[in-house]
DNA sequence: TGCCCGATGTTGACCACATGAACATTCCAG
DNA sequence: CTGGAATGTTCATGTGGTCAACATCGGGCA
């Protein structure tokens, strides 16, 4: 339960989930990178090992915020496919609907470039493995945002765009076009570009995958 | 002059140098966060804070780096684009060199993922600005890689492929394309793909490049 | 020739972080 | 009620970045 009162107890009563608005916040602005755990605590108002407590650490409490942030993307992505109308021909629509995702991809990496970096930040060294060795590679669920891309491109595929074969791998170009082209005007080159010429690259890169797309 | 002898000195003689060489070595197994001042420092047999009498600090080794490993970037490029075959058909011959640059590029970052990496890594907080805030913002020099890809699709515009308005925003595209391939086969989810796959996946954001350009 | 200053390194110190060990406080199930 | 499991705290250690004060070297000028 929240804890509604102001009264500080002992016991914090939500720590793990305070620990990772914090951690949230830290992101959002300044990027995986500030993500400390001392900070988070010091924010809580509460001491820094308490947070071991509940995450294995500084790793553990960056790949939460990293999952929320992945989250984020997806819904954006969302957010911008449902405000798209609808169109009569199957095909157009499917084409629309893949050009709002990638839009709304995009938007959300300028509009939150410290939680766009936390989705896609690179765990730490030797942290990278966490279960036993031996066992396969836990299988990572598969990102919602590409999920997204992929289905929107099947989309167009059972209008008989792309060839089936090419299908995955044409998702993962199209994701390399907006990923690419996010982190360009993020951190990049493209990174001082006025807003307009921002637009007129957006476009034109989601042009590029459209029509490039089309032969896969 | 470099020193030959291995008698050690009080003074190193090429100091700057050698800690260069040492946040190389950091950078190329291991990415741009490990490239740490006092390691370097130890590697090259000196006390931490003799750094400072050559670099500002962490950021401007960091920054020294990101510049050794953009150059890499583009030899990678032009060594890749060198070896291409030329064409009797012009339009032909300039699409292989562009397919060929954007081999090198992801090639590069597949074979050396930390300097890759350390190409793009951003600059730490605060320590953006440079020079004077009141100055007009440093204009960079633009990155050679950027020039590769952006001449290749000039060259291709000269044969009537791409629209000349569009030329800077297909060079963006571009870009975009294969610098979020890299990092989606780096770090990405795209980063335990078997080889085999990883080809396709990259010959088919190629294709995407190759035929998406056309139309801008 | 010899000395002195500036360039280049060194020591020591301080601060921020991550993390672990040992100890304290609560809370709840039996 | 009460004792252990949960949850926090304090203390301590190790790494890194950075600064100030001091040491050393090397070359140019009196």
């Amino acid at each position: 339960m929240a804890a509604i009162s102001g009264g500080k107890t002992y016991h914090h009563g939500d720590l793990r989930n305070a620990l990772i608005c914090a951690a949230v916040d830290l992101a959002t602005d300044g990027g995986p990178e500030r993500v400390v755990l001392r900070e988070a605590a010091r924010r809580v108002g509460v001491s820094p090992t308490a947070a071991y407590r509940h995450f294995d650490g500084r790793g553990e409490l960056l790949r939460t915020v990293k999952l929320h942030a992945q989250c984020r993307l997806a819904d954006s992505m969302e957010r911008a496919a449902a405000g798209e109308p609808g169109a009569d021909d199957p095909a157009l629509a499917a084409e629309r609907r893949l050009v709002a995702l990638c839009r709304g991809y995009v938007g959300f990496a300028v509009d939150e470039p410290g939680l766009y970096r936390a989705a896609f930040c690179v765990p730490r060294p030797a942290e990278a493995e966490e279960s036993v060795v031996g066992r396969a590679a836990a299988t990572e669920p598969e990102i919602r945002a590409f999920t997204l891309l992929r289905e929107a491109l099947e989309g167009l595929a059972k209008v008989g765009v792309p060839r089936p074969e090419g299908r995955t791998a044409a998702g993962a170009a199209a994701w390399s076009a907006v990923h690419g082209l996010s982190l360009l005007l993020l951190d990049g080159p493209l990174r001082r570009l006025p807003a307009q010429r921002r637009d007129d690259v957006v476009e034109s890169t989601l042009a590029m995958v459209v029509s490039g797309t089309r032969g896969l």
